[in-house]
DNA sequence: GAACGCTATGTAAACGTTTTCCATACCTTA
DNA sequence: TAAGGTATGGAAAACGTTTACATAGCGTTC
């Protein structure tokens, strides 16, 4: 049979054109056709294997992969009713992206994705009051069957929404004020800064400042909850003036790192919220001649890839974007799936990577 | 039969809720039903409406806005014979993104597409063999109308498949052994880096080693031209032993530099292909007591937001991405109407932003 | 005043699947 | 041998659109 085909393409191809090969995305009529059977049942082989018997199941699926059959996505979506796609939408910065956060997560959401025969539709919008349309043009326009979201805030209009609309959806982070049970995948913000903490506290250090996250924002609330534990088992006070809050900017770090080093009270230690202003603050320190590591420590957020070149190399406290947006897609698939809510809901435990910021307090 | 399902809505609506709203998804035929007309007149006056007669157009108009109506994509696409969406294929590195060069790029076709009709479809990939399976599955599988591709090689295979398939795409970056004309964005790099050259022989410099990116990258070759260029043009020699390919990384430019900072003869400037390299250059530097800037300057390429914070800050060569990227989709736009693919090259020039990693040799 | 053309709309087919329902053939069991 | 079950596969409907074609109404022209 094979042989014939070629025979065929051969000397259509002498005659016509070299190219003339039947490889044009054929109907599933064609493969029907070609197989002797209905189209029904290269649909039932291709969809519900065991209603077919063994052999016809062979003979369509030798033709079908002969022929190069790629079912077209658009008929499978009308009859089953599903877009079979998930979406993604990042918030883009005014300015520039500062962090590949997205990035890593879109590879761990293509990896997870791979094998299984979903699309995955991304949308970016500027952050703030389009976004809702953004999901609303998603969802009612029936153009995803469910959704990643990221980047939650503490009141998350977004899960909101998903929730009402009774969208499956899963969560990159937690979003606190949401009191409906929801899927999600969340890295312990507040373990993680419980270790730097108590990490610091260990080494010695007893004045420890702290550059937080813009409130709105859920993890803001975890990483500060981390500190203010481990400070408070250690039976030291908070000093206000040493709980700032920054926009997750390096100029946000460097300008917070500013009023932090005025004299007559310098902290030995700094904690910041993420890895980028944790790189402002260490400018900050450089420009004083201050020696990161040494006079004053440092520990960031996130271990993003710049971390491992700064001077010194920053300690902070690493998350796994990639694996959280493989997993994240499980999830959804899983709810997609009809697995319960309470079934899908994790929080995995970050990990302190010490490189040369962190030091014993000066004596 | 309208005035029915209105009065239904409202008596519902003034005993229950004022949102109990009958907004889940209707119908065309639900829209058609409601206005009176047949599902034809509502089909041509969302998509053709001089055809219909103005009356029946505000009828229909304000009865689908009332309803929320949007047009089940997956019927159009079917009907149409189209995807309505674009797609693209960020290949994921091995480790972490070094760089969120494909996010801006992203935001640029997010910005592009809002407003015109089509969805991003999004794929990763490991680079290399791999990459063409997800490029057939995307066209072949119908999955998409028109294709984004970045990052070209000298010898794109992808490029070579789409030409080959005769599917509508548009190239960041030109890809120089392809003979057959495609369209393309590109920001001359040969430009970039004559400017980056002629201003270090402006300076004073006539020692200059040059970081190149890998040779199977296409931009690779231009910016090599360029200082190839500028060199020529001041009738210096070009020294083999410092003429280096990295692999983009940091650590790339760290380990290059060490031999180019070799004893008995140093560069006085170093060209770096890209600002990760740079990095890694400055990082090297400053392990041997070498002020970047001051005894030897250093260039890259690329802008990447550390660059405005290293010490000192990186003097390089700015792409703006993010409106590469919106123009990608216009021009892609523009291809898929029809707009033939001379009328479809653009190169754009780059800006040779100066910050302090350069400066006069040392005497 | 018949023929014509133009405008506005309706009818129905088509896009490519999946799935329900039904028919047939065969096998088992009493 | 009749009854009933099971495996297999075909016919046809349906998913929600768009569009080619048909038709009705009406003004224009010779």
């Amino acid at each position: 049979m094979e042989n014939v085909y070629i025979a065929f393409c051969k000397s259509i191809g002498s005659i016509r054109s070299p190219m003339a090969t039947p490889r044009l995305n054929p109907d599933i009529r064609r493969v029907a056709a070609e197989a002797g059977v209905s189209i029904a049942t290269v649909s039932r082989v291709l969809n519900n294997p065991d209603r077919v018997s063994p052999q016809t199941r062979e003979r369509v699926l030798e033709i079908a992969a002969r022929l190069g059959y790629q079912p077209n996505p658009n008929g499978k979506r009308l009859r089953k009713g599903r877009a079979e796609t998930i979406g993604l939408v990042i918030p883009s910065p005014q300015g520039r992206f500062a962090d590949s956060f997205f990035l890593e997560l879109l590879a761990g959401l293509g990896e997870g994705l791979s094998g299984v025969g979903l699309d995955l539709l991304v949308a970016t919008c500027p952050p703030g009051a389009e976004e809702l349309t953004v999901y609303r043009r998603l969802v009612e326009g029936k153009r995803v069957d469910g959704l990643v979201v990221a980047r939650t805030r503490r009141q998350d209009e977004r899960i909101a929404y998903l929730l009402e609309q009774n969208i499956p959806f899963v969560s990159h982070g937690r979003s606190d004020l949401i009191t409906t049970p929801y899927p999600y995948l969340d890295v312990d913000g507040q373990q993680g800064f419980y270790m730097a903490t108590a990490h610091l506290l260990h080494l010695g250090h007893r004045e420890i400042a702290f550059i937080g996250a813009p409130h709105e924002l859920n993890f803001a609330a975890h990483r500060l909850a981390g500190y203010r534990q481990a400070m408070a088992e250690a039976n030291l006070p908070l000093r206000l003036e040493w709980l700032l809050e920054g926009d997750l900017s390096e100029n946000s770090g460097y300008q917070l790192a500013q009023s932090l080093l005025e004299p007559p009270r310098l902290p030995t230690a700094i904690l910041c919220a993420n890895d980028l202003m944790a790189i402002g603050v260490l400018r900050a320190l450089r420009e004083r001649g201050l020696q990161a590591g040494r006079e004053v420590s440092v520990i960031g957020y996130d271990d993003i890839p710049q971390a491992q070149y700064t001077d010194p190399p920053l300690s902070t406290v690493h998350q796994p974007f990639r694996d959280t947006g493989k997993r994240l897609v499980e999830m959804l698939l899983a709810r997609l799936a009809g697995v319960p809510v309470a079934a899908l809901q994790e929080v995995w435990v970050p990990e302190l990577v010490l490189r040369g910021s962190d030091g014993p307090p000066p004596t």
